[in-house]
DNA sequence: GACTTGATCCCG
DNA sequence: GGGATCAAGTCC
């Protein structure tokens, strides 16, 4: 995250995070959720590594695509690697990258992620200096990286936004699909978080070790 | 448990 | 068209 250059040498850098292709985001959702856990998301120059994830698709009650487009979730319906940014409870923002091909209406929620990029800026936005308090949570994650209803469409890759690899992939190992499941966390499923309906599909995904997550590991869930 | 806004629902 | 409903959350 913090190299201050890059030289040809920098080749074989192990802790060498690169940009994650379109293909990447185009698969079914259940795939990318858990393939995300260890990525760099960065908005602005503020953000860090994904640890907390739910899954979203067309077929599935909780949602927001579910009733088909809408002006609210019209993103959802777009091109893979895109946010869907949407307001909620009056007054906050939650973050989505859309994925699988066009027209699905799926989605990654992140709902939090280990802060690195950023911290000044973030601390000032979320008005504590407590790490845990930064970006442990969907919409604590979104008001710490300064992403609301502007940021709704915006493409991977423009205007600030970045999804890095986990660490040792060069940019050419990152365009092949054997090498994003490569380096992954101890990661654990368990119901999604704050949802009415379909509680029992287990497509929240975390990573285990983490101190960063929005809510403590429930003791039935499952690791893979 | 309160808060606070707006998209969506459903009736008329 | 218009009022009722309630939400992928956070903080006191």
């Amino acid at each position: 995250m913090s190299r201050a250059t890059t030289t040809p040498s920098d080749r074989d850098d192990c802790d060498a995070r690169v940009p994650l292709p379109p293909a990447f985001f185009a698969r079914p959702v259940l795939e990318v959720a858990p393939d995300l856990l260890g990525c760099v998301f960065l908005f602005g120059g503020a953000g860090g590594r994904l640890v907390e994830v739910e899954a979203y698709r067309s077929d599935d009650p909780a949602s927001h695509s579910y009733r088909g487009p809408t002006a609210r979730n019209a993103v959802m319906f777009g091109p893979p690697g895109h946010l869907y940014v949407y307001f909620t409870m009056g007054r906050h923002f939650c973050c989505n990258i859309v994925c699988q091909p066009q027209g699905q209406g799926a989605a990654v929620l992140l709902r939090a992620l280990e802060p690195d990029a950023g911290l000044a800026l973030m601390t000032v936005r979320r008005g504590t200096a407590d790490p845990r308090q930064l970006c442990s949570g969907p919409a604590r994650l979104t008001q710490a990286l300064a992403i609301a209803r502007e940021q709704d469409g915006l493409a991977l890759g423009s205007g600030g936004l970045a999804i890095l690899s986990r660490p040792g992939l060069t940019a050419r190992d990152v365009e092949e699909p054997a090498a994003w499941s490569r380096g992954a966390p101890l990661i654990a499923t368990t119901p999604r978080i704050g949802i009415s309906r379909a509680q029992e599909k287990p497509w929240r995904f975390v990573d285990v070790g983490s101190p960063f997550l929005s809510r403590r590991l429930p003791a039935a869930s499952r690791s893979r």
